[in-house]
DNA sequence: CTGAAAGCGCTAACAT
DNA sequence: ATGTTAGCGCTTTCAG
């Protein structure tokens, strides 16, 4: 690998006149530094950035901690579709981004070790369990980090808005005509609680009555699950209207469920889904849907990280709140009247 | 940070010493060792990643190269489900996974610079154009690489058998009783090249005629294109009694024009998918498709890079082929007769 | 405008 | 069994 010195050498300079070259320092002259640079590249250096961060302590490297418990991992298309724009967003800022694991890689255990290991400038965390004592640690530590869909208190997290998207949902079925309207939920998280005060809230604004047995707990992308509090509601003596899922994928559990017991979606029984996975507009019947912008959730992660990385002093831990919107398909009937 | 001359001051020892019981060598006393090491880690000790890479170069870290021109990248399924395990993979093995970009980062500009720039042992290549200038210097280049889906000849490539997917495929038609089989494929690629001629050769062998209006040019993931091609065929004098898609997501939409034609699928006319996404058994009519077996592909991916990296004399290129297998559905009606 | 020199934190060959 | 030392490739202060 060529470095520095044999540019030095070739050109007939030191090496700090190079690196000043090379770094677009303005205290040389201009010819010196595009000779330079000319023969930099005809002699094809490839900087080492490990030098360099040995040196400055500023790796550009983003670390990346998302781990899903369910093992959906990465293939969670909402996560995935996160990381890919986080990814966008960094690289167009001149970062690169590496996962950050708990395996053994350099003696390192933890996150936190794992992170500091390869001098990564800030960690975005998503997806992951948020009381893992691990994950803790990383967010209180003296890196950088960002939390997707959670928050630590004093720390700057991304919101998907869960809050008005249980309130739209319901504001919507209000709206269609639907007053008895159930919610087959996740697993107990943060988000959860959001969804259902938000869900329990607006059907109080609406002056719709939910009873107790309106409301199962399922898990998020374990469709087994709803399908099962699917065929509990539908037997109930006073079945609900329209049933909101956790996810897209377990309302498609819904629709199985649904169907094998002899009603039809959209007709007999309205459904609502959340996430708005991509597929949720071909299937049939399409499917009516509140979709998560996680496009602009990774985009800001990646803002929001370089922001913190570069201006350190001046800004200041926040919420940022990203809203999604309806996605109309034909699984809720507008209902004449009650 | 604390580093290893605190700790040598801390332990009165020299820092070799240290660095020698912290890398767990045996040519010092057990005891020394393991009070430097109690030490070190009562001491919050952290190594420094780029030091000792700069100084071993090795980083035990993979690059890897996902790029998707389609732009749905990271959340097509397929892809996220590889990275995912490539990533366990890799962690496993004590190596973690940094993107590769050609985005400007540390003046680096082309992928193998950014490669080299980052020190990685060793790079994945998966879903990107692979007659990119740039992806042919790094393949070329000394850093040991691993295609996905695609070989450079006297390269390593994991391949997922599109081959044997398009045999099982035509061959379980046959069974089935079919004999009019329409193909759509995906854009001109060394993979549809591999599917198409798997699908002539084995509905030859089969003795299953072709009529040339029978095989259609889509794109994978582009439903729209999938499902013009859908009502082409259907509106043939002859039309098939099968179609085959270039993936399950284009199959939806094959499924929405079968359906608005007043056809029913699996009844009127069969479809096949490609992919196995995991919603294709939620989805009704259930799909029958072909699953291709990501998880182990990138396992494999992992494997044999970190194979490559630790052996370089011994691993010779290799073309690891990756079978799927026909998840049967709903979507393929067993025709009585001809 | 250019250069000399120190040193980031670590490993490893070579003493002792 | 332990220590000395050189140096990985780079940036940056300080002198000239």
């Amino acid at each position: 690998m060529v470095k520095i010195s044999d540019i030095a050498k070739r050109c007939n300079v030191s090496i700090s006149t190079v690196s000043k070259a090379l770094n677009g320092r303005t205290d040389l002259s201009r010819q010196t530094s595009s000779r330079i640079r000319e023969i930099a590249h005809e002699m094809g250096y490839i900087p080492n950035a490990n030098a360099r961060i040995l040196k400055t302590n500023r790796s550009y490297n983003i670390g990346v901690l998302f781990v899903d418990k369910t093992g959906s991992g990465l293939s969670h298309e909402y996560f995935s579709s996160i990381l890919d724009s986080l990814k966008n967003e960094a690289e167009a800022n001149g970062y690169d981004i590496t996962f950050i694991s708990n395996q053994v890689v350099g003696n390192c255990q933890t996150y936190y070790e794992h992170a500091k290991y390869r001098g990564c400038d800030g960690v975005v965390i998503a997806s992951v369990d948020f009381h893992d004592p691990q994950v803790i640690e990383l967010v209180e530590s003296n890196i950088p980090t960002i939390t997707i869909d959670y928050v630590f208190d004093g720390h700057t997290a991304i919101m998907s808005d869960n809050i008005v998207g249980l309130h739209d949902i319901v504001e919507y079925l209000h709206r269609m005509g639907h007053r008895k309207i159930a919610f087959i939920h996740g697993e107990n998280t943060a988000i959860t609680q959001k969804r259902l005060t938000s869900y329990y809230k607006t059907c109080e604004e609406y002056g719709i009555d939910v009873p107790d047995e309106y409301v199962k707990e399922g898990r998020y992308h374990v469709p087994q699950l709803s399908g099962k509090a699917t065929r509990e509601l539908l037997a109930l003596d006073n079945p609900p209207t329209c049933i909101i899922y956790p996810d897209d994928y377990s309302s498609l559990a819904g629709i199985t469920e649904i169907e094998r017991s002899g009603l039809t979606v959209g007709k007999d029984i309205s459904i609502v889904g959340y996430d708005g996975i991509k597929i949720s507009r071909f299937i049939r019947p399409e499917l009516t849907t509140y979709v998560q912008d996680s496009e602009q959730i990774g985009k800001m992660a990646g803002k929001k990280i370089v922001e913190m990385i570069e201006n350190p002093k001046t800004s200041f831990a926040q919420q940022v709140s990203i809203k999604g919107h309806l996605q109309e398909g034909k699984t809720v009937k507008a209902l004449i009247s009650e």
